[in-house]
DNA sequence: TGTTTCGGACTATCAATCTA
DNA sequence: AGATTGATAGTCCGAAACAT
Protein backbone atom coordinates (compact mmCIF):
# COMPACT_ATOMS: atom_id res chain seq x y z
CA UNK A 1 0.00 0.00 0.00
CA UNK A 2 0.99 3.22 -0.42
CA UNK A 3 1.76 5.98 1.63
CA UNK A 4 1.13 9.56 1.30
CA UNK A 5 4.56 11.28 0.96
CA UNK A 6 5.10 12.75 4.43
CA UNK A 7 4.38 8.77 6.04
CA UNK A 8 6.68 7.83 3.55
CA UNK A 9 9.30 9.88 4.93
CA UNK A 10 8.53 8.99 8.57
CA UNK A 11 8.91 5.46 7.85
CA UNK A 12 11.83 5.83 7.05
CA UNK A 13 13.19 7.53 9.66
CA UNK A 14 14.42 6.91 13.16
CA UNK A 15 11.41 6.37 16.09
CA UNK A 16 12.98 9.21 17.74
CA UNK A 17 12.35 11.36 14.69
CA UNK A 18 8.70 9.79 13.89
CA UNK A 19 8.12 11.26 17.39
CA UNK A 20 9.37 14.54 16.89
CA UNK A 21 7.53 15.13 14.12
CA UNK A 22 4.45 13.20 15.44
CA UNK A 23 0.85 14.75 14.93
CA UNK A 24 0.21 13.66 18.31
CA UNK A 25 1.92 17.10 19.59
CA UNK A 26 -1.50 18.73 19.67
CA UNK A 27 -2.20 21.90 19.27
CA UNK A 28 1.59 22.54 19.07
CA UNK A 29 1.98 23.63 15.28
CA UNK A 30 5.37 23.37 14.28
CA UNK A 31 7.43 27.06 13.78
CA UNK A 32 9.15 26.30 10.52
CA UNK A 33 7.50 26.73 7.59
CA UNK A 34 9.92 24.14 5.88
CA UNK A 35 8.84 21.42 8.86
CA UNK A 36 6.49 18.98 6.88
CA UNK A 37 3.94 19.66 9.69
CA UNK A 38 4.06 22.97 8.76
CA UNK A 39 0.90 24.16 7.07
CA UNK A 40 2.60 25.50 4.10
CA UNK A 41 4.79 22.64 4.34
CA UNK A 42 3.96 21.04 0.17
CA UNK A 43 3.76 17.86 2.41
CA UNK A 44 1.30 19.23 4.66
CA UNK A 45 -0.38 20.65 1.35
CA UNK A 46 -1.02 16.97 0.25
CA UNK A 47 -2.58 16.39 3.83
CA UNK A 48 -4.75 18.99 3.75
CA UNK A 49 -5.86 18.77 0.84
CA UNK A 50 -7.67 14.81 1.65
CA UNK A 51 -8.58 16.51 4.45
CA UNK A 52 -10.43 19.01 2.29
CA UNK A 53 -11.68 16.02 0.27
CA UNK A 54 -13.09 14.33 3.89
CA UNK A 55 -14.54 17.87 4.94
CA UNK A 56 -16.40 18.79 2.07
CA UNK A 57 -18.32 15.14 2.46
CA UNK A 58 -20.95 16.57 4.57
CA UNK A 59 -19.55 14.91 7.56
CA UNK A 60 -18.91 11.47 6.33
CA UNK A 61 -15.43 11.51 6.84
CA UNK A 62 -15.07 8.27 4.81
CA UNK A 63 -17.08 7.75 2.65
CA UNK A 64 -15.16 9.54 -0.09
CA UNK A 65 -12.36 8.24 0.98
CA UNK A 66 -13.12 4.52 0.48
CA UNK A 67 -12.73 5.06 -2.95
CA UNK A 68 -14.99 2.41 -4.53
CA UNK A 69 -16.93 2.21 -2.09
CA UNK A 70 -20.06 4.28 -1.21
CA UNK A 71 -20.18 2.56 2.57
CA UNK A 72 -18.81 5.09 5.14
CA UNK A 73 -16.74 3.65 7.78
CA UNK A 74 -18.89 4.52 10.46
CA UNK A 75 -21.48 2.08 9.52
CA UNK A 76 -20.61 -1.36 10.62
CA UNK A 77 -23.41 -2.33 8.17
CA UNK A 78 -21.06 -3.51 5.79
CA UNK A 79 -19.17 -5.58 7.90
CA UNK A 80 -19.27 -9.38 7.97
CA UNK A 81 -21.66 -10.79 10.12
CA UNK A 82 -20.47 -12.70 12.96
CA UNK A 83 -22.02 -14.97 15.79
CA UNK A 84 -22.70 -12.40 18.13
CA UNK A 85 -23.88 -9.92 15.58
CA UNK A 86 -21.62 -7.58 17.21
CA UNK A 87 -22.02 -4.97 14.22
CA UNK A 88 -25.65 -4.38 14.93
CA UNK A 89 -24.77 -4.00 18.28
CA UNK A 90 -22.46 -1.52 17.36
CA UNK A 91 -24.56 0.20 14.88
CA UNK A 92 -26.77 0.29 18.02
CA UNK A 93 -24.59 2.38 19.97
CA UNK A 94 -22.90 5.61 18.44
CA UNK A 95 -21.71 4.93 15.11
CA UNK A 96 -24.76 6.46 13.71
CA UNK A 97 -23.49 9.09 11.09
CA UNK A 98 -23.60 12.17 13.18
CA UNK A 99 -25.89 14.95 11.11
CA UNK A 100 -24.16 17.57 13.03
CA UNK A 101 -20.58 16.39 13.02
CA UNK A 102 -17.68 18.92 13.20
CA UNK A 103 -16.05 20.63 10.72
CA UNK A 104 -12.95 19.40 9.25
CA UNK A 105 -11.24 21.70 11.66
CA UNK A 106 -13.01 20.91 14.55
CA UNK A 107 -12.12 16.91 13.94
CA UNK A 108 -9.01 17.90 13.93
CA UNK A 109 -8.81 19.14 17.68
CA UNK A 110 -8.76 15.94 19.69
CA UNK A 111 -9.98 18.15 22.70
CA UNK A 112 -13.09 18.85 20.76
CA UNK A 113 -13.49 15.48 19.17
CA UNK A 114 -13.98 13.19 22.91
CA UNK A 115 -15.86 15.21 25.42
CA UNK A 116 -15.19 12.10 27.99
CA UNK A 117 -12.56 9.22 27.50
CA UNK A 118 -14.90 6.77 28.19
CA UNK A 119 -16.32 7.06 24.93
CA UNK A 120 -19.41 5.02 24.57
CA UNK A 121 -19.44 1.82 26.01
CA UNK A 122 -18.36 -0.95 23.70
CA UNK A 123 -17.11 1.66 20.76
CA UNK A 124 -14.79 2.83 23.43
CA UNK A 125 -13.05 -0.72 24.58
CA UNK A 126 -13.06 -1.73 20.63
CA UNK A 127 -10.21 1.02 20.53
CA UNK A 128 -8.40 1.15 24.12
CA UNK A 129 -9.20 -2.50 24.65
CA UNK A 130 -9.09 -4.18 21.66
CA UNK A 131 -5.79 -3.11 21.54
CA UNK A 132 -5.48 -5.46 23.95
CA UNK A 133 -2.33 -8.21 22.66
CA UNK A 134 -3.97 -10.92 24.23
CA UNK A 135 -6.78 -10.51 22.01
CA UNK A 136 -5.02 -11.41 18.79
CA UNK A 137 -4.27 -14.63 20.81
CA UNK A 138 -7.65 -14.96 21.43
CA UNK A 139 -9.75 -18.40 21.79
CA UNK A 140 -6.91 -19.73 19.51
CA UNK A 141 -7.47 -23.15 21.95
CA UNK A 142 -11.12 -23.96 21.27
CA UNK A 143 -10.78 -22.72 17.34
CA UNK A 144 -9.48 -25.45 15.40
CA UNK A 145 -9.22 -23.15 12.52
CA UNK A 146 -6.13 -21.39 13.91
CA UNK A 147 -4.56 -24.44 14.95
CA UNK A 148 -1.99 -24.25 12.10
CA UNK A 149 -0.75 -20.64 12.48
CA UNK A 150 1.84 -19.94 13.66
CA UNK A 151 3.63 -17.06 16.32
CA UNK A 152 5.67 -14.68 15.23
CA UNK A 153 8.33 -13.13 17.48
CA UNK A 154 9.76 -11.68 14.76
CA UNK A 155 8.82 -8.27 15.41
CA UNK A 156 7.43 -8.35 11.71
CA UNK A 157 3.85 -8.15 11.65
CA UNK A 158 3.32 -10.73 9.16
CA UNK A 159 0.98 -13.76 8.93
CA UNK A 160 1.50 -16.83 7.38
CA UNK A 161 -0.15 -17.87 4.39
CA UNK A 162 1.22 -21.40 4.45
CA UNK A 163 0.21 -21.79 7.90
CA UNK A 164 -3.76 -22.38 7.23
CA UNK A 165 -5.13 -22.91 4.03
CA UNK A 166 -8.55 -21.64 4.70
CA UNK A 167 -7.03 -17.94 4.87
CA UNK A 168 -4.90 -17.89 2.35
CA UNK A 169 -5.81 -14.55 1.17
CA UNK A 170 -7.83 -11.71 3.10
CA UNK A 171 -10.42 -11.07 0.33
CA UNK A 172 -11.36 -7.40 1.35
CA UNK A 173 -7.32 -6.61 1.02
CA UNK A 174 -7.51 -7.58 -2.09
CA UNK A 175 -10.05 -5.89 -3.22
CA UNK A 176 -8.67 -2.98 -2.15
CA UNK A 177 -5.47 -3.90 -4.28
CA UNK A 178 -7.58 -3.88 -7.46
CA UNK A 179 -8.08 0.09 -6.68
CA UNK A 180 -4.58 1.98 -7.21
CA UNK A 181 -6.72 4.73 -7.48
CA UNK A 182 -8.54 4.63 -4.00
CA UNK A 183 -4.88 3.91 -2.75
CA UNK A 184 -3.57 7.00 -4.05
CA UNK A 185 -5.91 9.44 -3.38
CA UNK A 186 -7.35 7.86 -0.13
CA UNK A 187 -6.18 8.23 3.45
CA UNK A 188 -8.17 4.90 3.91
CA UNK A 189 -5.52 2.97 2.25
CA UNK A 190 -3.03 3.46 5.12
CA UNK A 191 -4.81 4.01 7.85
CA UNK A 192 -7.22 0.97 7.50
CA UNK A 193 -5.11 -1.77 6.28
CA UNK A 194 -7.87 -3.72 5.52
CA UNK A 195 -11.24 -1.50 4.44
CA UNK A 196 -14.19 -2.07 5.20
CA UNK A 197 -16.07 -4.72 3.07
CA UNK A 198 -18.72 -3.56 0.76
CA UNK A 199 -21.55 -5.83 0.10
CA UNK A 200 -19.53 -6.89 -3.50
CA UNK A 201 -17.26 -7.76 -1.36
CA UNK A 202 -18.79 -9.63 1.07
CA UNK A 203 -20.71 -11.71 -1.68
CA UNK A 204 -17.03 -12.25 -3.00
CA UNK A 205 -16.04 -13.39 0.54
CA UNK A 206 -19.03 -15.63 1.04
CA UNK A 207 -18.37 -17.24 -2.88
CA UNK A 208 -14.77 -17.92 -1.32
CA UNK A 209 -16.10 -19.67 2.00
CA UNK A 210 -18.51 -21.62 -0.08
CA UNK A 211 -15.96 -23.08 -2.21
CA UNK A 212 -13.56 -23.81 0.54
CA UNK A 213 -16.52 -25.82 2.25
CA UNK A 214 -17.75 -23.25 4.73
CA UNK A 215 -15.45 -24.67 7.18
CA UNK A 216 -15.32 -21.12 8.73
CA UNK A 217 -18.78 -20.26 9.33
CA UNK A 218 -21.05 -20.51 12.49
CA UNK A 219 -24.57 -21.93 11.63
CA UNK A 220 -23.84 -20.84 8.21
CA UNK A 221 -22.70 -17.27 9.14
CA UNK A 222 -19.11 -16.46 7.79
CA UNK A 223 -16.83 -15.51 10.80
CA UNK A 224 -15.22 -12.67 10.33
CA UNK A 225 -12.49 -12.77 7.93
CA UNK A 226 -9.94 -11.36 10.59
CA UNK A 227 -9.91 -14.78 11.93
CA UNK A 228 -7.01 -15.29 9.22
CA UNK A 229 -4.66 -13.78 11.44
CA UNK A 230 -2.37 -16.18 13.01
CA UNK A 231 -2.35 -16.43 16.84
CA UNK A 232 0.15 -14.30 18.00
CA UNK A 233 0.76 -11.58 15.31
CA UNK A 234 -1.10 -8.63 15.16
CA UNK A 235 -3.96 -7.89 13.37
CA UNK A 236 -3.10 -5.49 11.44
CA UNK A 237 0.30 -4.27 10.13
CA UNK A 238 1.40 -1.41 12.64
CA UNK A 239 0.98 1.79 11.95
CA UNK A 240 3.36 4.49 12.56
CA UNK A 241 3.02 7.26 15.04
CA UNK A 242 1.92 9.60 12.75
CA UNK A 243 -0.48 7.14 10.74
CA UNK A 244 -1.67 6.44 14.02
CA UNK A 245 -2.56 10.24 15.12
CA UNK A 246 -4.11 11.09 11.83
CA UNK A 247 -6.04 8.14 11.28
CA UNK A 248 -7.51 9.46 14.67
CA UNK A 249 -8.17 12.80 13.50
CA UNK A 250 -9.65 12.01 10.58
CA UNK A 251 -12.07 9.30 13.01
CA UNK A 252 -13.07 12.26 14.90
CA UNK A 253 -15.83 12.17 16.78
CA UNK A 254 -16.93 9.03 14.87
CA UNK A 255 -14.85 7.13 16.99
CA UNK A 256 -14.29 9.57 20.17
CA UNK A 257 -12.92 7.21 22.66
CA UNK A 258 -10.07 6.62 20.38
CA UNK A 259 -9.51 9.94 19.13
CA UNK A 260 -9.49 10.83 22.68
CA UNK A 261 -6.98 8.78 24.08
CA UNK A 262 -4.62 7.81 20.70
CA UNK A 263 -2.03 6.76 22.97
CA UNK A 264 -3.19 5.13 25.78
CA UNK A 265 -1.85 1.95 24.81
CA UNK A 266 -2.03 -1.92 25.35
CA UNK A 267 -1.49 -2.15 28.48
CA UNK A 268 -4.84 -0.26 29.63
CA UNK A 269 -6.77 -0.24 32.21
CA UNK A 270 -8.37 -3.67 33.15
CA UNK A 271 -11.82 -3.39 32.15
CA UNK A 272 -11.00 -1.65 28.76
CA UNK A 273 -8.14 -4.23 28.13
CA UNK A 274 -8.24 -7.01 30.17
CA UNK A 275 -6.53 -9.53 28.02
CA UNK A 276 -9.13 -12.33 28.75
CA UNK A 277 -12.24 -10.81 27.19
CA UNK A 278 -14.47 -12.01 24.74
CA UNK A 279 -16.29 -9.12 24.10
CA UNK A 280 -13.82 -7.01 23.19
CA UNK A 281 -11.93 -10.18 21.07
CA UNK A 282 -15.85 -10.43 18.55
CA UNK A 283 -15.25 -6.36 18.01
CA UNK A 284 -12.05 -7.24 16.98
CA UNK A 285 -12.41 -9.74 15.17
CA UNK A 286 -15.70 -8.64 13.35
CA UNK A 287 -13.86 -5.19 12.53
CA UNK A 288 -11.70 -5.35 10.11
CA UNK A 289 -10.87 -1.61 10.47
CA UNK A 290 -9.55 -2.50 13.48
CA UNK A 291 -5.84 -0.70 14.65
CA UNK A 292 -3.36 -1.88 16.73
CA UNK A 293 -2.23 1.19 18.47
CA UNK A 294 1.00 2.03 18.92
CA UNK A 295 2.96 1.54 22.09
CA UNK A 296 3.45 4.72 23.60
CA UNK A 297 6.41 6.70 23.12
CA UNK A 298 8.42 8.87 25.40
CA UNK A 299 11.11 10.81 25.58
CA UNK A 300 14.67 9.73 27.36
CA UNK A 301 14.72 12.59 29.17
CA UNK A 302 12.35 15.51 29.49
CA UNK A 303 13.18 19.10 29.93
CA UNK A 304 12.52 20.42 32.66
CA UNK A 305 9.61 22.54 31.68
CA UNK A 306 7.56 19.47 29.97
CA UNK A 307 8.82 17.51 33.36
CA UNK A 308 7.27 20.00 35.76
CA UNK A 309 4.13 20.08 33.22
CA UNK A 310 3.58 16.44 32.75
CA UNK A 311 3.50 17.41 28.92
CA UNK A 312 5.33 15.42 26.14
CA UNK A 313 8.80 16.42 25.48
CA UNK A 314 10.79 16.13 22.53
CA UNK A 315 14.29 15.67 22.04
CA UNK A 316 15.51 18.75 20.76
CA UNK A 317 16.20 21.22 22.74
CA UNK A 318 14.84 23.65 23.08
CA UNK A 319 11.82 21.64 22.27
CA UNK A 320 8.70 22.20 20.78
CA UNK A 321 6.72 23.07 23.54
CA UNK A 322 9.07 24.84 25.02
CA UNK A 323 9.62 27.09 21.96
CA UNK A 324 6.00 27.39 21.68
CA UNK A 325 5.62 28.58 25.97
CA UNK A 326 8.75 30.93 24.71
CA UNK A 327 10.24 28.93 27.41
CA UNK A 328 13.33 27.72 25.47
CA UNK A 329 15.87 29.74 27.42
CA UNK A 330 15.15 27.33 30.15
CA UNK A 331 14.72 23.94 28.07
CA UNK A 332 17.34 22.29 29.15
CA UNK A 333 17.36 18.53 30.40
CA UNK A 334 16.02 17.12 33.69
CA UNK A 335 18.01 15.65 36.37
CA UNK A 336 18.10 11.63 36.58
CA UNK A 337 18.14 10.33 40.05
CA UNK A 338 21.05 7.02 39.68
CA UNK A 339 19.55 3.65 40.11
CA UNK A 340 19.98 2.42 43.46
CA UNK A 341 22.32 -0.61 43.18
CA UNK A 342 22.95 -3.30 45.88
CA UNK A 343 19.06 -3.89 46.84
CA UNK A 344 18.12 -7.31 47.23
CA UNK A 345 15.20 -8.59 45.93
CA UNK A 346 14.15 -11.96 46.76
CA UNK A 347 14.06 -15.41 44.44
CA UNK A 348 11.78 -14.43 41.71
CA UNK A 349 8.92 -16.56 40.36
CA UNK A 350 9.92 -19.32 38.30
CA UNK A 351 7.71 -20.09 35.58
CA UNK A 352 7.35 -23.85 34.69
CA UNK A 353 7.54 -25.29 31.75
CA UNK A 354 5.34 -26.04 29.06
CA UNK A 355 4.64 -29.87 29.85
CA UNK A 356 3.87 -28.40 33.84
CA UNK A 357 1.53 -26.13 32.55
CA UNK A 358 -1.27 -28.31 31.76
CA UNK A 359 -1.67 -29.95 35.07
CA UNK A 360 -1.30 -27.10 37.36
CA UNK A 361 -3.66 -24.77 35.52
CA UNK A 362 -6.24 -27.08 34.74
CA UNK A 363 -6.89 -28.18 38.20
CA UNK A 364 -7.10 -24.95 39.69
CA UNK A 365 -9.16 -23.22 37.69
CA UNK A 366 -11.59 -23.54 34.09
CA UNK A 367 -10.99 -20.16 33.58
CA UNK A 368 -7.21 -20.73 33.56
CA UNK A 369 -7.37 -24.02 31.61
CA UNK A 370 -6.72 -22.75 28.12
CA UNK A 371 -4.17 -19.93 29.49
CA UNK A 372 -1.35 -22.09 27.26
CA UNK A 373 -1.75 -23.35 23.88
CA UNK A 374 -1.47 -27.20 23.14
CA UNK A 375 2.70 -26.88 21.91
CA UNK A 376 2.58 -22.71 22.25
CA UNK A 377 4.93 -21.31 23.74
CA UNK A 378 5.35 -21.59 27.43
CA UNK A 379 3.53 -18.89 29.31
CA UNK A 380 1.67 -17.12 26.65
CA UNK A 381 -2.32 -16.34 27.66
CA UNK A 382 -4.85 -17.10 25.30
CA UNK A 383 -8.82 -16.09 25.29
CA UNK A 384 -10.06 -18.54 27.87
CA UNK A 385 -13.74 -18.04 26.16
CA UNK A 386 -15.27 -21.04 26.33
CA UNK A 387 -14.35 -21.47 29.98
CA UNK A 388 -17.43 -19.76 31.03
CA UNK A 389 -21.22 -19.72 29.81
CA UNK A 390 -20.68 -15.67 30.48
CA UNK A 391 -17.51 -15.10 29.59
CA UNK A 392 -18.49 -10.97 29.09
CA UNK A 393 -19.84 -11.03 32.27
CA UNK A 394 -17.08 -12.90 34.06
CA UNK A 395 -14.19 -11.32 32.30
CA UNK A 396 -15.62 -8.12 32.76
CA UNK A 397 -15.78 -8.69 36.66
CA UNK A 398 -12.29 -7.18 38.49
CA UNK A 399 -10.79 -10.26 40.28
CA UNK A 400 -10.89 -8.71 43.54
CA UNK A 401 -10.80 -11.20 46.78
CA UNK A 402 -14.46 -11.32 46.51
CA UNK A 403 -15.10 -11.86 43.16
CA UNK A 404 -12.62 -14.92 43.33
CA UNK A 405 -14.27 -16.49 45.64
CA UNK A 406 -12.72 -19.42 47.13
CA UNK A 407 -9.81 -18.95 44.10
CA UNK A 408 -9.01 -16.26 45.87
CA UNK A 409 -6.38 -17.50 47.91
CA UNK A 410 -4.60 -19.51 44.87
CA UNK A 411 -5.28 -16.90 41.89
CA UNK A 412 -3.86 -13.46 42.13
CA UNK A 413 -4.81 -12.09 38.63
CA UNK A 414 -2.94 -8.53 38.69
CA UNK A 415 -3.44 -6.40 35.12
CA UNK A 416 -1.63 -3.72 33.93
CA UNK A 417 1.90 -2.56 34.97
CA UNK A 418 3.61 -5.39 35.59
CA UNK A 419 5.54 -2.93 38.00
CA UNK A 420 3.26 -1.97 39.94
CA UNK A 421 1.71 -5.46 39.86
CA UNK A 422 3.69 -8.30 40.86
CA UNK A 423 0.98 -10.23 40.81
CA UNK A 424 0.59 -13.19 38.24
CA UNK A 425 -0.34 -13.01 35.16
CA UNK A 426 1.39 -9.91 34.13
CA UNK A 427 2.17 -8.47 31.12
CA UNK A 428 5.36 -7.53 29.93
CA UNK A 429 5.65 -5.63 26.30
CA UNK A 430 9.17 -4.84 26.88
CA UNK A 431 9.90 -8.39 27.38
CA UNK A 432 9.35 -8.99 23.70
CA UNK A 433 10.86 -7.92 21.01
CA UNK A 434 8.14 -6.98 18.42
CA UNK A 435 5.28 -4.30 20.58
CA UNK A 436 2.71 -5.75 18.81
CA UNK A 437 2.95 -9.27 20.23
CA UNK A 438 3.77 -8.95 23.79
CA UNK A 439 3.75 -11.31 26.14
CA UNK A 440 1.93 -12.79 28.93
CA UNK A 441 3.73 -14.21 31.47
CA UNK A 442 1.41 -16.59 33.41
CA UNK A 443 2.03 -17.06 36.95
CA UNK A 444 0.00 -18.57 39.96
CA UNK A 445 0.87 -17.68 42.85
CA UNK A 446 -0.15 -20.41 45.24
CA UNK A 447 -0.30 -22.78 42.21
CA UNK A 448 2.26 -25.02 41.40
CA UNK A 449 3.51 -22.75 38.60
CA UNK A 450 5.28 -20.24 40.53
CA UNK A 451 7.16 -20.74 43.79
CA UNK A 452 6.73 -17.95 45.86
CA UNK A 453 8.33 -18.35 49.09
CA UNK A 454 7.80 -15.16 49.91
CA UNK A 455 4.66 -14.44 48.95
CA UNK A 456 5.92 -11.41 47.05
CA UNK A 457 2.22 -11.23 46.04
CA UNK A 458 1.49 -10.07 49.48
CA UNK A 459 2.70 -7.04 49.81
CA UNK A 460 1.77 -5.88 46.47
CA UNK A 461 -0.25 -2.83 47.40
CA UNK A 462 -0.90 -2.62 43.47
CA UNK A 463 -1.44 1.12 42.31
CA UNK A 464 -0.77 3.69 44.56
CA UNK A 465 -0.90 6.72 43.62
CA UNK A 466 1.09 9.36 40.98
CA UNK A 467 4.73 10.04 41.32
CA UNK A 468 4.23 13.80 41.66
CA UNK A 469 5.54 15.02 45.08
CA UNK A 470 8.53 12.61 44.89
CA UNK A 471 9.35 9.21 45.15
CA UNK A 472 7.74 6.33 43.19
CA UNK A 473 4.39 5.61 44.79
CA UNK A 474 5.03 2.46 43.02
CA UNK A 475 7.69 1.06 45.18
CA UNK A 476 7.27 -2.25 46.84
CA UNK A 477 8.16 -2.86 49.88
CA UNK A 478 8.54 -6.48 51.39
C1' DT B 1 -10.75 29.51 24.30
C1' DG B 2 -6.27 28.81 25.94
C1' DT B 3 -3.30 27.37 29.74
C1' DT B 4 -2.06 25.04 33.89
C1' DT B 5 -2.39 21.42 37.13
C1' DC B 6 -2.02 16.86 38.37
C1' DG B 7 -3.75 11.81 39.07
C1' DG B 8 -2.39 7.96 37.39
C1' DA B 9 -1.62 5.02 33.29
C1' DC B 10 2.03 3.92 30.98
C1' DT B 11 7.06 3.17 29.24
C1' DA B 12 12.03 2.51 29.74
C1' DT B 13 15.80 1.01 32.20
C1' DC B 14 18.67 -2.01 34.48
C1' DA B 15 20.24 -4.62 38.73
C1' DA B 16 19.00 -8.86 40.78
C1' DT B 17 18.10 -13.28 39.94
C1' DC B 18 17.58 -17.39 37.26
C1' DT B 19 18.89 -20.86 33.92
C1' DA B 20 21.35 -23.42 30.47
C1' DA C 1 26.88 -15.62 30.01
C1' DG C 2 22.69 -14.74 28.53
C1' DA C 3 17.84 -14.59 29.70
C1' DT C 4 14.34 -13.29 32.71
C1' DT C 5 12.17 -10.80 36.37
C1' DG C 6 10.44 -7.04 38.48
C1' DA C 7 11.59 -2.73 41.01
C1' DT C 8 12.67 1.82 40.00
C1' DA C 9 12.43 6.11 37.76
C1' DG C 10 10.71 8.33 34.69
C1' DT C 11 7.13 10.27 30.64
C1' DC C 12 2.96 12.21 29.48
C1' DC C 13 -2.35 11.49 28.60
C1' DG C 14 -6.35 13.63 29.50
C1' DA C 15 -9.73 15.66 32.55
C1' DA C 16 -10.55 19.36 35.52
C1' DA C 17 -9.50 23.72 37.17
C1' DC C 18 -8.14 28.06 36.20
C1' DA C 19 -7.11 32.30 33.47
C1' DT C 20 -8.12 35.44 29.92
Amino acid sequence: MSLPPQFQQQDQQDPKDQQRLSPLVKNEPSFDPQHPQHPQHPQQYQSSQAFQQLSANNGQPYSGLQGSSSTPINSFSALPANPYNLNNHLMGLSMRQNPTAPSSSARMNQSSLAPTSQGSGILSGNVSGSTTPALAYASAPSSPIMNNMQYNSSGNSQYHPSSSSLYQQQPFQQHNQQHPQQQHSSLTASFYPTSPPNQHQQLQYQQQQQQQGSLNTFNGVPSAPLRQQPQYAPLVPPLTDAQYAQYHQLLGSTFSSAASTPYHSNQSTPYSSMPTSPTLEHQQLSDPNFVQKPKRRQVKNACVNCQKACKKCDEGRPCTRCRKYGLADTCVDSTRKVRKKGVKRGPYKRRVQPSQLGSASASTTPVMSHAVLPGGPAGYMSEPVTALNSPTQSHMLPFTSSTMGPLSGTLDFGYGNSATSSSSYSFHPQRMDNNYAPAYTTSYSGSSLYSTPYNMNDYNGGPSGSNHGGGNSNTNQP
